[in-house]
DNA sequence: TCAATATTTCAATAATTGTTGTATAGTTAA
DNA sequence: TTAACTATACAACAATTATTGAAATATTGA
């Protein structure tokens, strides 16, 4: 990932409004929403919502289709674990013995989001 | 974590300069780095890398410490493993079957930040 | 085709953030 | 205690981002 990939993505969710739609999105996983179901669900103008959504769609933290009259928004995960393998890379390279430690959690049996290996297959 | 807390984290690592930073103080690891080192490593005003320092205490991804007349800065990987935890808790939320395929590849085995809990004990 | 609906674009304005130089405060060492 | 050094605070200005309403575009269904 390059540095700009990573800056516009870090600018995009650093806003109360699209924070709240990304995680609006997250939760409905593959279904997604249309952008007036997430402008009734967040009581938000759809001018103001329109240009939270075009900032997303740049950045590729969601996608976007359309549905006849409707463009249906989806989050999309696959870009912010490459996010996270971006951090995650630059924190281990040089001197790894000091982030292991840390670095384990989010692999951790307690997170429900990373099971071990023999648990996925 | 709270929302405030991922919002004021996602956006102190939106400037391109305050990256830099990160990720300069991630590569230095427990040594961390006094100001003036990283204003002739980056090549910044002292002045305005003060402004820049300032906001990344403030969203804790870097914490600081007075060492006689100078001031050591380091990366708080702490904080970003939170702020990982915090997003990888949402995305799963509700029907982890949809994200666990794509989430389990941050601790793929050729992650060097990542290793399978037998490789680490 | 035409009216209704969904969404975006545009323009105007408000609000926030970034950069720089100067001044200030604290620390060190002679 | 004084001169040199490190870093931050402040003020001014430049640049960017957010919000809103009105107008435009595109699709649907009668």
């Amino acid at each position: 990932m390059e540095k700009n990939t990573a800056t516009t993505i870090f600018e995009t969710l650093s806003s109360g409004v699209r924070l709240d739609v990304y995680r609006l999105l997250v939760r409905q996983g593959k279904a997604g929403l249309v952008a007036g179901e997430i402008a009734a669900a967040l009581d938000l103008p759809a001018t103001n919502l329109s240009f939270h959504l075009k900032s997303m769609v740049h950045a590729n933290v969601v996608t976007v289709e359309q549905e006849g009259r409707y463009m249906r928004y989806r989050a999309n995960l696959a870009q912010m674990l490459e996010l996270i393998a971006y951090l995650t890379e630059e924190c281990c390279e040089g001197n790894p013995e000091q982030c292991l430690p840390l670095l384990s959690s989010p692999c951790a049996p307690e997170s429900s989001c990373c099971p071990k290996p023999e648990e996925t297959q």
